[in-house]
DNA sequence: ATTTGACCTGGAGTGCACTCCAGGTCGTAC
DNA sequence: GTACGACCTGGAGTGCACTCCAGGTCAAAT
């Protein structure tokens, strides 16, 4: 099957105008063309395209999809360098969702200041709040 | 205690040009000076920074983190307003390590594809890989 | 007294990842 | 046969979050 570039759009998630720049900076191979010159997208470009957004998901540069993009084209022997790439790609990740994770349990504990707030104001509604309540809310 | 431009870019792991930076676009209310005008840093400047450095591993823009600093200086008024935003941010970081989790699978799966890959040309060294095989870990 | 180093200011520059634009070419529908 | 819509190109523009720079001030050290 092939894919207009509006259809290649819609199912990859990207803008046309992202799909013409990301074959501008290398990152994926020219398609084919019609007869009339216009992009013609393979399931295959399309597959590529896919995994480009994954990686991208993962918060890759576009300088080291690059690399991957580059590699990948240069065959068989270039495997170790984008399996080390894809390697050190997942220990980001984990990384990341572990900082993430921290980041949640401080959400929670001010989100929790602010409901104990809200019942205090509530309890004695018109009475001033002591200051170091609102110390602890904005710290 | 107060600190320097130096020391307060060293607890808050912010540049300096960074911390002049978000005092410039109202992240931070300006400092208290020393007698030569230069930045003395309190240590409720230094635990907003914390709590600003925080947002940002979460992926908070500047802009809304200018907004939660805007109305956390309005008082406890807009409370109920900054807990929306900070509930707001906790479903965003949620939805970011659902995504990244997903991530994570399809880079195992690849990095699967390229041990396996490795295995079998330990194998049968020196043999073509078939041609399918490739394509299943380029797709 | 001068040198050093940390700090100051306003403003310009950077890198990233798009996004938009003007002006032009097709093939199909009316 | 012309109007339309989808596509094409090269290049410029955008928003974000910094980062760097020139030229200057000040207090302590030599």
């Amino acid at each position: 099957m092939s894919y207009s570039i509006a259809e290649a759009a819609r199912r990859s998630g990207l803008s046309i105008d992202t799909l013409r720049y990301y074959e501008r900076i290398k990152l994926v191979d020219p398609p084919a063309r019609d007869t009339a010159g216009r992009r013609a997208y393979s399931d295959n470009d399309l597959a590529w395209l896919g995994f480009l957004t994954k990686l991208r998901l993962t918060g890759m540069s576009i300088k080291r999809m690059r690399e991957y993009a580059s590699l990948r084209s240069r065959g068989t022997a270039s495997a170790g360098r984008r399996k080390a790439i894809l390697v050190e790609q997942r220990q980001a990740v984990a990384e990341r969702i572990a900082e993430l994770q921290g980041c949640l349990d401080i959400l929670d504990y001010k989100i929790d200041n602010y409901e104990q707030l809200e019942r205090r104001v509530l309890e004695i509604s018109g009475t001033t709040v002591p200051e170091n309540t609102m110390q602890e809310i904005s710290a």
